[in-house]
DNA sequence: GTCTGGCACTCGCACGCGCCGAGTGCCAGG
DNA sequence: CCTGGCACTCGGCGCGTGCGAGTGCCAGAC
């Protein structure tokens, strides 16, 4: 086990990094925090630090930085959440009330979180796969084409355009949609399937293809938008680690194109509070290099979503858990008054 | 005036450095384009066009490399627009075509742009200005709550909730909602205004001021939703011009986060076909090192939105050109398919 | 007049070299 | 177990040099 020192000049070690963006050897180290020892001392630690593999050398004779597992130590033992100041709280409601919509209320979401951590910043939509119906649309656009509009209580809206298998009536229209609002309005969206499975049984046999068609549409819906939409912003952060350059953006950039590739480093997040990924952690290649601090957020007490930032190994991590998670309860709060 | 050797060997020169990236000489010049002619003469040549403004020497006994006035030059009057090849087009076609809703439009069109030019792409939504209104569609949410639903023959959705001065009723509701389609479903929605001011006279005093608020929603949503959303994609394509970095791509960057900006780079381009705005005559800094190639495009044979990509200077015109096109003339016919 | 080959000249760039200093590991002594 | 001292390592930086691509100019050819 490392002694209580030890972890003292992993600590300084991580924060000097962080600050200075260059490795930091045993002297600059014990002038900067007063740890009591001499340098000398401090080498001994950091060489059984090196030895553990929290820390490593660039190259021989030169300073250290912290590795993967060092960060890992940090956040897990050495570190708290540093939590915004009054006055930024402030600063964040205010911003995110100013929505007209969730789309600007995802847009705010993503530029804030980019500017207060200074990276880039990545919002998941609101899922419906918590969330519940508010109201379901229908709208007749053609003797038989019909639109439908599917309103989820985070204020999210779906619409799919229809081609009935046989036209369809306004009042068989109007039937439909009454019938569907007093099933499901309110419900949960995982309830919705089993909800109006017996609905065609209702209408006249040449409208059951219809409804049918509808309800398989409104189920489609629900499915497909699980795989949920996401903004991303900020990425002009990702120039300022500019040294190792082309080479480590790149294929962050290219990780950041793919949709996909985010929703699953998001979901891989279970933890209920901020989760942080550090570097080889993340499954995806091109993030090996980049840290992903990650939590979910809700209208309720239930999160509906996540959002995050993806960084340099060598960020922050104080900081931004404390605004990542900020940010994250006041969407929340947002989401849940209107 | 230039003599038509001297043009050509513009020519030459654009394309060897968008080929090559590296400042070209005139003995390369003459071997890898048959001009008839010895590095001699077109030393000459170059010498009058640098003379003219038309190209440049990044140092002292370099090779030439174009400016921004020899690319306006050669775009105008020395190359036409690459048609894309039937196979494609028929890739282009096949790609959009498997779009759900006009958010997955959008998107795939961002990543094929992308994808064809091998750069940053930028897909304005379809506007609500040129295009009409399909159906207005208004929910109770509460007594004093409506969500306000429009819905537009591009396919695109704008939704508000509003809180309603006094309480309004299902059946108020329900007769503001058929008034409002009947006056203005399928009219230009610069025509709104027009067509409803008068629209509160038709109701009880009580409910007047909720169909005013209601009213005035409407017509704000149409000027809000004026200043476009749009989408991006391929940035990770800037990393391609990977030498003169971060100094380059910062601001591009930058400019690419400022929807506003992106917008107004867009909507200036006011040409029926194909525009080319490059390095300063785009009037963003950030963007003075780049080219901006849009064009419009519609569901009819009106333009309702703009796309385009965004590049270095140093790219293949010809090429991008007919690539934005064909892609702008798909997407209008989908748009009008759906 | 226009084009061509030849020639001297200019510079940017890559390479090699040596110095400097930060940082290390180790050891003997407190 | 900590400390001061010491020899060692090695990356970075500044400098000088040689090379080569490319130029401008000029005298001669068509």
């Amino acid at each position: 086990m490392l002694s209580e020192r030890r972890l003292q000049v992993l600590r300084a070690i991580v924060q000097d990094y962080v600050g200075t963006e260059e490795p930091v050897g045993s002297k600059a180290l014990t002038e900067r925090h007063n740890l009591g020892v001499s340098p000398a001392t401090v080498r001994n630690d950091m060489a059984a630090l090196e030895e553990e593999g929290y820390i490593a050398q660039p190259h021989t004779s030169a300073g250290r930085i912290p590795t993967d597992k060092g960060y890992r130590l940090f956040v897990d033992k050495l570190a708290g959440v540093k939590p915004m100041s009054p006055p930024e709280r402030r600063a964040i409601q205010n911003f995110l009330e100013g929505a007209v919509d969730l789309d600007d209320v995802v847009a705010r979401t993503v530029r804030l979180l980019a500017q207060l951590t200074r990276q880039v910043a990545v919002v998941q939509y609101p899922s419906l796969t918590r969330s519940t119906v508010r109201h379901v649309e229908l709208l007749s656009l053609a003797p038989a084409r019909v639109m439908l509009v599917l309103i989820t209580d985070t204020g999210r809206v779906e619409q799919r355009v229809i081609d009935c298998p046989a036209p369809f009536g306004e009042t068989s229209l109007a039937d439909l949609r009454a019938r569907l609002n007093s099933r499901v309005a309110g419900r949960r969206f995982t309830d919705v399937p089993s909800l109006v499975e017996d609905l065609p049984e209702a209408f006249e046999v040449e409208d059951r293809g219809t409804v049918s068609t509808v309800l398989s549409t409104l189920l489609e819906t629900l499915v497909e938008e699980n795989e949920e939409r996401l903004m991303i912003g900020g990425t002009a952060n990702l120039t300022r680690f500019a040294h190792d350059f082309p080479l480590t953006i790149r294929p962050v950039l290219e990780a950041l194109e793919e949709q996909v590739v985010l929703l699953k480093l998001l979901g891989e997040a279970k933890d209920p509070g901020v989760t942080v990924r550090i570097g080889h952690e993340n499954a995806h290649e091109g993030l090996n290099s980049t840290s992903v601090v990650s939590v979910g957020y809700g209208s309720g007490g239930e999160a509906v979503a996540k959002l995050g930032v993806v960084g340099p190994t060598r960020m922050d991590y104080p900081g931004t858990m404390g605004a990542v998670r900020a940010v994250a309860r006041y969407v929340g709060q947002i989401l849940a008054e209107s």
